[in-house]
This record gives C-alpha cells, sequence and structure tokens, in this order.
DNA sequence: GTGGTCTAGACCACG
DNA sequence: GTGGTCTAGACCACT
C-alpha cells in the first residue's frame, strides 16, 4: 500500500505523512479520491490504528485532505494541496542549504550538488 | 560560551554538536585547541554536565575532537576535523535535496534557493 | 537474564554489550528476535536503566541491532550482525597478539595458547 | 625517552609500565641499569612527576625495578624480570584468545592470525 | 509500556 | 579539577 521503514529513526506517523504527500505530488493519488481506510492502512502495514489515524488528521490540519464522517478521507483541491506541499518542502530545503553554509560548504558546492541529485534521478 | 537555544525540538546534546562543529568551521576553534570543562559548559548554558559529557562523547565518536582523561578535550587535527564535517555536511543536504525533489521541486527551483541563501549571507 | 560480573573493571555497559553480542554469536539470540526491554533488563541485573540504554545505543551505533521507539529493540539482520561481530573479535585478537608478542612471547608460545584454549572448552 | 602517545585510551601511567616493561624485554635496558629520575621522565614527556612516580611504584611493587632512596631506581635481576614480564603477557593473551573464541572466531582463525602477526613484524 | 532524553547529584581514577 | 561512569527518578513522544 505506502510502503514504509519501520527501522527509520523518524516517527512512523511523519514518514506516512511525508509518503501520502509525496503520492499526490506524483500524480498517483488525485484530487477527490479516497483514501484507503484507516484500519486497512493500518493492518497492511502492521502499525497501530492510532498512528495511521494521527496521520490523517495532520493530513486534515494542513488541509491536504478532507474527511466526510462515516464515509471516509478525500484528497483536497489538488492546486492547493501540491502548493501548499512545495512550499513545504521549500521551506526544509533553504534551511538545509543554510546549515551548510554554516558548515563550510560554498555556494558553489550546493549547486554542485543539486546538479548531482538532478542527475541520479534520471 | 556557545550559545545554543533549548527551545527547538532538536535534543540538547545534538544542538550542541552542531554549535560546536560549525565554531571549528569558522575557525574560531583552531587544531588542539582546549574545549571548556564539561562542568563548566553545563553551568554556563544551565543544562546538566551528563549531556554536555554525550554531546563531548558523540564528538569524539566522530573524531572531531579527542578527549585525555583528567586533562581536558581537545580539538583533532585540523584538515581532517574540517573534512569530515564538511563531509556530514554534504550528506544531510544530499539528502535534503533529493526529500525535496521526491515533492516536486525542481532542479532550478533548488538552485534559486541556493542563491537566495548566499545573497542572505552577505 | 543476561547475567553479567559487576565486580570487573570494566564498565558495565560494556560488559553487557560484550554479553549480548556474544548471545547472539550462539545462537541464543536470533535475527528480529525482540531484546528484553531497557527497563526489564536494568531491573533483573539490579541497574540503572540508563546504563542499560547506553548499552542499546552502542549495539545500535555499531549496527547489531535496531530499536524501534515505543515498540522494543531487535537484533539487526543475522549475516550481517555475526560478520560484524567476528570482525571486531578478530582485530583485537590481532591487538592482543601484537602487544604479546612486543612483550617477548614467540609465534610458537602464542600458537601453544591457542591450542590450550581450544582443549579446555571440550 | 620513553615516547608514549598521550591520546590514548589507556591511562598515561600504565602505558609508561607497559613501555618500560618491554625495553627491559628488547634488552635495551639491561641488569641494574638505572632509570632516568622522575622528574627528568615527567618534564621530557610533559607529564605530571605523580604519573611517573606511580609507575615506578607498580614497576617496583611487580619486582621489575628496585629503588635505592636518595639515588635512583635500577632494573631488577633480568631473568627475573623478563620472565614475569613473559608470565603477565601469556595470561593476557590466553584471556584474549578465550573472548575470541565465545565470540566465534575458530581455534584455525586464531592460529592464522598468529601466523599474520608473525609476518608483519619482521 | 517502550525507547529516548534530561536532571540532579554522586563517585572514581587520573593528573 | 578533569573526563568517565553510574544511580535515582522524571518526562516525552509514540505505539
Amino acid at each position: 500500500m505506502f510502503s514504509i521503514q519501520i527501522e527509520g529513526g523518524k516517527p512512523i506517523y511523519e514518514q506516512l505523512f511525508i509518503r501520502i504527500s509525496e503520492l499526490i505530488m506524483n500524480g498517483i493519488m488525485q484530487e477527490n479520491e479516497k483514501l484507503p481506510a484507516v484500519r486497512e492502512v493500518a493492518k497492511s502495514l502492521g502499525i497501530n490504528p492510532n498512528t495511521v489515524q494521527k496521520t490523517y488528521a495532520m493530513l486534515e490540519a494542513e488541509g491536504l485532505i478532507y474527511s466526510i464522517p462515516a464515509k471516509g478521507s478525500y484528497i483536497a483541491k489538488a492546486e492547493k494541496t501540491a502548493e501548499k506541499i512545495r512550499e513545504m518542502a521549500r521551506a526544509e530545503l533553504k534551511n538545509a542549504v543554510n546549515t551548510a553554509f554554516s558548515k563550510g560548504i560554498t555556494a558553489d558546492e550546493a549547486t554542485a550538488i543539486v546538479k548531482l541529485c538532478e542527475e541520479e534521478r534520471k
């Protein structure tokens, strides 16, 4: 279903949050598409339903999905959603770049890393 | 002495680790220079000596400093140290860029962010 | 549970580290098997939870176990784990042999000691 | 003079103890030869006289040297000294071999390591 | 209930 | 006075 790595240092609910937001960006999850039920996700990942519930609540709080009681959760308006996610991603990246700068990485080096990552994605 | 913000979500010992490694890069801490004593740092920051001790242990494990029991802790060989820190910073940045890419940020956008950060530093 | 001797000069957390790595080699602890909880070990050995926590952190840093917060700690992939432990043991033994040599022990004498130890194990 | 590495994890007085006992084995320090004065060693190594004093006391306690008040310290009877050191070395090596065995190292592997160390010394 | 972090305070070996 | 280890007990985020 969503494939997360339980081993990783990050909390599960956060990994799941990131994973779902990525799926939206990749166009795999479309506007108004129904998300799998909380219990279903929990069972297929072997994690606690509370954890999934928390993730959905966070997604809704961020306006990325909307929930209809007794029916299910759905992807919110795509443009808005995508823009929100990108905004968050940009803020995090800026943060990371500043951190790198403070440790002696130059702007040229940073740009090189960006290009390198771009190459690797192909 | 080291000035950290206890607020943030990150553990204190990690913030301190990052802070000291930055000081080394900025040339403020030189090779073989003595670090302030564990208890001294703890007192000046208003935190527990154990927390500082943990930070020093991590720095030593990474080879950034070396500790002589009953004498003090000192900055390790500068070239090695600086290179290690840059290596760590590069790895983290690469990680951040990949994360941003997976959320729909383009390489051009990432490059723009790098330039923006560069401007702000001036 | 783990049975260690608090007497020896070596720190408790180190003894525990060695003891657990031995249990893995003896096949008593299997891949993905759950280690007893930090507090449980502490109670059964009559030592402080922090001390056990430090041991688990070291084991994780060496890649011998992996910890999932709020779930437990587990033995890492068996092949890798066993090989890592053997590698560490070999390095230590080599070190010990060199030390013995520098004190006048001959290679023949060293070989004899190895055989003697082998006999005693039977 | 004696060349020790201050960085190493082991206490200085122990390193110095080992170093001097090695010098005796190598025949560099002969029976009844005078050891350099405590203050002299301390100054040349940049360490505390108390530390050197402690080492000499240990060497005397082990019967490896003998001290004449207001005159100096001297290497004890060579045969006895050498044998004592070798005995200690043998005990330590046996210990190390047993530890290695308990972690899955085989007797053949241990023998191979002994031979490898022998080669490297040439 | 779990691992992770932190505090407060202590002791030890070493220099 | 220093780093290193340890105890006792607490809180937190997460499951």
